[in-house]
RNA sequence: GCCUUCCUAGCUCAAUGGUAGAGCAGUGGACUUUUAAUCCAUUGGUUCAGGGUUCGAGCCCCUGGGAAGGCACCA
């Protein structure tokens, strides 16, 4: 067996030591008449962090733990730094994100907490393949930043001369896959946004998005909860996990709240992006929110929503019904045309979860796509642009769809129990380190 | 970007403005059934960097760097 030595207890002619491998710890018993002088002489020089190979024989303790008693040992590769503190491990958050490396061979709890990022992301695989969904891969480097309010991160191509752009969100591609027949497509994939960074947000972060031809609004929202359910179930063995201090199940259930109704019960009176602008910027004004001219009904119904009611969201919960105004690729309700069938995902008051049934119209698009290049020219730099490329795929017909997104991080960080997404990315974006 | 707090040995942490320390790790020694082994001895410092106040600064002040939390923005 081979693993790295963690602890080392010497008495004499009798070595202890407790090596690592993935799998787990394993005592080795190394007598020095078993391995011989000059081998144990060499043993007794080997360090706290040292891989070692050996061949022995298992056998008990008197003290009654499963040891292997080498007959032979070899150095694998040799520490030259130290092990940070044995029994305190490393604590320095600089330290452990900068050298996740350090950070891994001694915590236990990270360790674990990227095991769970491995099952729940292979569990959604599995999931969406029995679910008949295809995975496929799609340009990293966009030409149009779309698919989701947000500033990209530039850059260049030599070779083309062109200006391009790291993708903000997978939607428009995969939706132009469903135009083209493929029905059911996935991507699990690394999408970029040029913001700030907080426990909730990195500049590069994992997104699952999923399309599903002949679906709509309300299959996602049932596809959210099994993914999710079954994700928990996979990673943690358990559905019922504790937020807040509040043990929620997550298999039952997820609450359906209308995001006008969410925030008509919290002001005691009704609100719809309907209503004369002037009303919602006085309640807006009332509650604290720095509102901006541009803003129309449905954006001041989404920041009195932001203002009032996220912050009281503990338990999975479906918020429907956004305003049209804020849902440039959603399908508007067919019920009431300033809202859209389309719903986020909030656990925690934090958004995990996005989704609705997709806009398919392409002439209704293209009005939808003006909006945002006239928000875009006055002066709203997470605005998009119009994509003419896309606007001519919906032109070839697309089924009627439902989408979904879902934050991997985010929801790594419920299931594993972290409070800051640098514990569930490996490598987390932070400044330049000076040496 | 703003606010608050933090930065001392490889790691975890101490130190009223008055000689920079402990535990672990390291090094040397004792020990053939340990469990963070134990015991004896011992090495190790640009106190994040630079400036200032002071007889004297790890500690007070200023500037810069980095981190954490919060706010803003967002998923």
């Amino acid at each position: 067996m081979a693993g790295r030595i963690m602890l080392k207890r010497d008495s004499g002619k009798l070595i202890f030591a407790t090596i690592r491998d993935r799998s787990g710890d394993l005592q080795l018993f190394i007598s020095k008449a078993a391995v011989g002088d000059e081998s144990f002489a060499s043993i007794k020089k080997l360090d706290l962090g040292d891989w070692i190979g050996a061949n022995g024989t298992v056998m008990t303790t008197r003290k009654g733990e499963l040891s292997v008693k080498p007959e032979r040992l070899e150095l694998l590769a040799k520490a030259v730094r130290p092990l940070p503190d044995k029994w305190h491990g490393l604590n320095d958050t600089d330290t452990r994100f900068r050298q996740r490396y350090a950070d891994l061979i001694v915590n236990e709890q990270a360790r674990r907490t990227f095991e769970v990022r491995h099952e729940i992301i292979s569990s959604f695989r599995r999931t969406l393949h029995e679910h008949g969904f295809t995975e496929v891969e799609t340009p990293v480097l966009h030409v149009e930043s779309g698919g989701a309010h947000a500033r990209p991160f530039t850059t260049h191509h030599n070779t083309l001369d062109m200006q391009l752009y790291l993708r903000i969100a997978l939607e428009l591609h995969l939706k132009r896959l469903i135009v083209g027949g493929m029905e059911r497509v996935y991507e699990i994939g690394r999408i970029f946004r040029n913001e700030g960074i907080s426990t909730r947000h990195n500049p590069e972060f994992t997104m699952m998005e999923l399309y599903q031809a002949f679906g709509d609004w309300n299959d996602v929202m049932e596809i959210s909860e099994t993914l999710i359910t079954q994700a928990a179930r996979d990673a943690i063995d358990t559905t019922v996990i504790t937020i807040r201090g509040e043990e929620i199940d997550l298999a039952e259930p997820w609450p359906r709240i209308r995001m006008v109704d969410a925030v008509s019960e919290r002001l005691g009176q009704q609100v719809h992006p309907s209503q004369p602008v002037e009303e919602l910027r006085s309640l807006a004004e009332a509650h604290g929110i720095r509102w901006e001219e541009r803003w129309g009904g449905g954006k001041l119904v989404e920041a009195l929503f932001e203002a009032l009611c996220e912050a009281d969201i503990v338990r999975p919960t479906f918020i429907t019904g956004h305003p049209t105004e804020i849902s440039p690729l959603a399908r508007a309700d067919r019920a009431d045309p300033w809202l859209t069938e389309r719903f986020e995902i909030f656990v925690d008051s934090r958004e995990l979860g996005n989704g609705y049934s997709e806009l398919n119209d392409p002439v209704e698009q293209r009005r939808r796509f003006e909006d945002e290049q006239l928000a875009k020219e006055a002066g709203d730099v997470e605005a998009g642009t119009i994509d003419e490329d896309y606007l001519r795929a919906l032109e070839y017909g697309m089924p009627p769809t439902g989408g979904l997104g879902i934050g991997m991080d985010r929801l790594v960080m419920l299931l594993a129990d972290v409070g800051s997404i640098k514990e569930v990315i490996l490598f987390p974006t932070l400044r330049h380190e000076v040496i």
